[in-house]
Formats: structure tokens, sequence, C-alpha cells
DNA sequence: TATCATTCTCGTACACAGTACGAGAATAGG
DNA sequence: CCTATTCTCGTACTGTGTACGAGAATGATA
């Protein structure tokens, strides 16, 4: 085979296991050096998604970032789809798991959504990269094992705490993108007046009493955070071992 | 203006607000005639994504399924985001919502949470459309009237009755997007089994104790259904009038 | 009826997406 | 040195949303 690049950097691109992405530490130490690595990439990758959104992650626009032609990139993940997984599985090794445990799991489940979601702010397109996708990246089974771990004297077998993890995860996921959807409004009053109105003309047609009566109810700021809390206890203290 | 089509079948392109679209019961009635109608190509668009996705979902594809010119859809949704926003309100339609509230409001609240299931399982795309859009069409509104109407007996304000049923409608889509992705993955063993493979070669580094024990449990089948209805129920009774 | 503004239809075209292909450059083992 | 291997990246293809604008159909007006 000469010429012809479907190698890539140890990264198992012709696997037939999607999985075999994680694996491979190092590949072989033969031919030319890459010039780039997976790491710079997909962080280049996360903070133009920081800065300009999800759709702004063209393979142009990341391979320019980092000083790469656009198809390098190839070399490092077979397709977009494994660089977005890279990405998810980036930043969520960022948070500090090395806290110790309380023992108390209703604390810990707590503390670990408390984390998931100052991630999900920190990085506004988590939510909507998660919504579609499954990672199991090094640092997202971290937090996997973080979380089975803190649901550990619950005592519910295998599937229970998994199932009880992804239902908090997008618990935390749906939350987090109804905050930044509403900010990211706050930014643009134009669409709020209008929608306002909107909702307004609506309302008045007497078809709506309810919505009627929901929108003239003083506009209270409503602290997302603590909403966020409120909302959290009510779904972990309603959680029980049987 | 002569030539130049930025009309829209009294769709409201030129709208400085958004909401526009859904005002304009019928538009003037001069000039040439609709050869379609926003009813059937949003039927179209919906019956492509129930098919084979939302991906599915072009603007060429929609138009040839209804024997138009591509062009043509843009004389009834200004862009492919409104014709999304029209999907979503469409299939809102559906369920009835002709049955009378009990006056229990726990009881109605999960009525219509799975009703919601229902709708997001017959349309699989919908909890992915909903993750990032938000619409006020008639049918999304009179879904939500009924809702506050169900929360009414809770004495909460009208903020607070727009985030519990915000909160609801997430976690319902987040349950049938989980559903949804499980069933797409029994229906391909071989991702599972590489899956499996992964996990259990990563759970057997030692570095992952509790996922080595969460996966060497007895696989049992785990109803959807019942996994649903459990967290609503776990969900909504913790919701407390306070 | 003839004119005309209006409204819709849709072929063409453009910018930009992901990425297949493959030639050339760099490297390591022989 | 040679050669197999690996990475780099220009070119090019398909498919996307949609701007543009010419042409067809229609209702109002004279």
């Amino acid at each position: 085979m000469t010429g012809g690049g479907d190698g890539g950097v140890g990264s198992g691109i012709t696997g037939v296991d999607p999985q075999e992405l994680w694996l491979r530490p190092a590949g072989p130490r033969r031919g030319r050096k890459p010039a780039f690595s997976r790491e710079a990439i997909t962080a280049a990758a996360v903070a133009l998604a920081d800065a300009e959104g999800l759709d702004a992650v063209t393979m142009r626009r990341v391979a320019s970032q980092v000083g790469a032609g656009a198809m390098s990139l190839y070399s490092y993940a077979p397709d977009k789809e494994t660089l977005l997984e890279l990405m998810v599985d980036h930043v969520s090794g960022e948070p500090p798991l090395t806290t110790p445990l309380t023992g108390d799991w209703r604390t810990d489940l707590k503390a670990i959504a408390c984390l998931q979601r100052a991630l999900m702010l920190r990085h506004p397109w988590l939510p909507a990269a998660l919504a579609t996708r499954r990672t199991s990246g090094p640092n997202t089974l971290a937090f996997l094992e973080r979380a089975l771990a803190a649901l550990r004297p619950t005592g519910l077998d295998g599937a229970a705490k998994l199932e009880v993890f992804a239902q908090l995860t997008g618990f935390v996921a749906g939350h987090v993108a109804h905050e930044i959807a509403q900010a990211a409004a706050a930014r643009s009053p134009d669409r709020v007046a209008a929608e306002a109105r909107y909702l307004a003309a609506v309302a008045a047609d007497g078809h709506h009493p309810e919505l009627a009566e929901a929108l003239s109810a003083p506009g209270r700021p409503l602290d997302p955070k603590a909403t966020f809390t409120r909302f959290l206890n009510r779904l972990i203290d309603g959680l029980d071992t049987g």
C-alpha cells in the first residue's frame, strides 16, 4: 500500500469496533511523525464550540485553528462524529473527582449533578452534544464510575444504578439547556418582546385563560441556580431504595 | 416589485417578529393561487422524519415528496428552521385533549406526560427536535394550556407552573430519547456486543470496580414503560405546592 | 378586455459542509 | 542506500440551505 492514508496515529480507524477508538494508547512508531495531536485538535474544537457554538465546529475551521490542512484531521479521528465524541470526553475530564464521597448517596449525587451543571454552563454546547451522542471515553467513564460509587449505599442493582445516572444526566442537561436558552433570550430583548406580544395576543383570544393568567403574573427574576437545586432536591429526595 | 418572490402564502416571511408566522390565518387573495399548502408540506416533512429520521428532512426531499420544486417550499416557510417548528407543532396537535381533567393535579400531570411519551415514541425525532427548538404554535400552546389547567389546583404562580411544565417535558424527552436509543441499539447487536466487550475490557483494568460490578449483574429486560412510570411518579409525587 | 401589480413556481447558481482519493514528504528498519 | 510505513494536505465530488430572478397565474382596475 503505497500512498493513501487510512492509518490514523494509532486511532484505530479501521477497527470493526467503534470503541476501539478509546483503546490504543500509542500506535506503532514507524513512518512520518505526527505533526499534531488528538489532544490539541480536540482542544481546538472545544475552544471553537465554546466561543461560537457547535455549528462553528467544522473540519476546516478546526484544522485551520490548529494550523493543519482540513484533511489532516482524518489522521486523528475517522470522521466528525468521532471528533464530537472526543470533545465530549475531553471536557468530561475537567471536573476534579478527587473529593471523597460522604457516604450519603443523596448528598453525593447532588454534588455530582452540580459538577455536571457547572460543566455544561462552561460549555453550553454540551447538552446538545449529549442529547444525540453516547460517549464512553475514559473521562466519561470516570464520571460514571463516580456516580455508581455514590449510589452504592442504595443497594440498587447495576442496571438500576445506570438508569438513575442516565436519568440524572438527562435532567441536568435539560435544565441547563433551558437555562442557556433563557440567558440567550435575555441578551436579545427584541425577540423576548416579540414573543411576549405574540403570547399576549394569543392569550387575549379567550381560548387560553390559564396562559393569560400565567403571563399576567408578576414577573420576578427566578434565580436559575435556586430553581435547579430545588428541582434537583425534589428529584433525588424522591428516589428510594426500593 | 416585479418578479422575485419574497411573499409566502400569507406566511409573514417579512415579519420583524418571528412569531408572526403563527398569526395570519389566510393571506391576501391576489396573485397566483398556491399549488400546495403549508399543511401538506409539513405533513410530508413529518412523514419523512418518521420514516428516515430528522436528517432525511432536506428541502429537496420534502419538496419532491410533495411534488414541488425545492424552492417552492420557501413560499410556505421562510427557512428550514421554521419548517421544523411547523413539524413540531403539527404533531403536537395529534393527541386528543378532550378528556376532562380529574382535578387531581398529579394524576392529570401524569396523564399529560404519558401523552407526550406516546407522541415522542410515534415520532422518534421529536426529542431531538425539541432539545434545540422553542415552538409556540397553536397546538403546542394548547398543550401548554392544558398543563397549566392541570396545575391550577397547586396554587403555584405562573412562572412556577411554566417551569414545572418545561421540566416535565424535558424529563419525558430525555427518557424517550434514552428509550429510543436502547431500542435502536437492540436492533444492531454487533454494536452492543462491541460496546459490551469494550466496557468489559475497561472494567477489567481494576480502576472501575463499580462499573465492573454493575456490568456483571444479571441482565434482566427492564421494561421501558414501567421504568418511565416509576421515574415519573417519583418526580411528580416529589413536587409540592410550597 | 387589456393592463398591471401581485403572488406563486422553480431552474440556476453559490457558498459551504463532510470526506474519498491519492500524490508527495517524512521517518524507521533493513 | 532502499523500502515499507505513516502522516500531510490539495483537489474534487456529493449534498446542503438558500439567494436570485425569470416566467406563469391570478385578481383588481380601467
